[in-house]
DNA sequence: TTACCATATCTATAAATAGCGATTTATGGA
DNA sequence: TCCATAAATCGCTATTTATAGATATGGTAA
């Protein structure tokens, strides 16, 4: 019951929604992420743990940065269905998008220090 | 992206999740369900408001009663996904099988008056 | 070393939520 | 009309959650 409780409390917030929508375009690091939805660095961290604990994403560390990417297939039923529900889900999504347009056309090398 | 999160959300908390567990046995009355999860008749009145308002379940009046079903197909994409989800997902969890024991063998029209 | 930088963790706070009792509303029967 | 009953709503408390600032951690580079 948890396991799935916890898949649907990871996404029942709209900026951790957005994370997995932006995931699935490619490995993300912390701090685009932050800059993507304008929230604060330990709330990202935050964010990002709770769905890593839904069993949604995992990361990998790459000298100072932590990469996120989506869980391939998901580590339980409930995330890895849901996370394939997301990929046809919220596409034309306003918000979606708008988080999304945060992270083209920004270098990643001149983001990731301010 | 609010109609999802609202799903997720009606399906973040396990007194909710039962409640369509056992709406997928039959319709119920409130009383019912107040009996089988053990709550206050005003937290399952809340209870049903939210998963009606995230298009997953109905209400039929019938004199004093009124009876709660599973909207067949879901109000929107994603309460009838997850609807159709849960017909197989948590058919063996201890929770659900709890309440789903607490429905049967229990006389309906002596409950409701108490 | 020392300084710096990205991320995680800790602490505090404001907002949201689950819960219950009391009240209100709606319905049916006397 | 008056009373009884099922369910919805209101008011409140306790808990959880989203957020940000401060601090800790761990790697990089001078």
């Amino acid at each position: 019951m948890q396991e799935f409780t916890k898949v649907m409390k990871a996404l029942s917030d709209p900026n951790r929604v957005k994370i997995v929508k932006m995931l699935q375009q490619r490995e993300l690091c912390v701090c685009e992420i932050k800059a993507a939805l304008g929230l604060a660095q330990s709330t990202v961290s935050k964010h990002l743990s709770i769905l890593e604990a839904a069993g949604m994403i995992s990361s990998r560390k790459e000298g100072l940065w932590v990469y996120y990417h989506l869980v391939n297939g998901g580590r339980t039923p409930y995330a890895a269905v849901l996370v394939g529900c997301l990929r046809h889900w919220l596409e034309e999504d306003a918000e979606v998008l708008e988080s999304r347009r945060h992270l083209t056309g920004v270098d990643r090398a001149t983001l990731c220090r301010d």
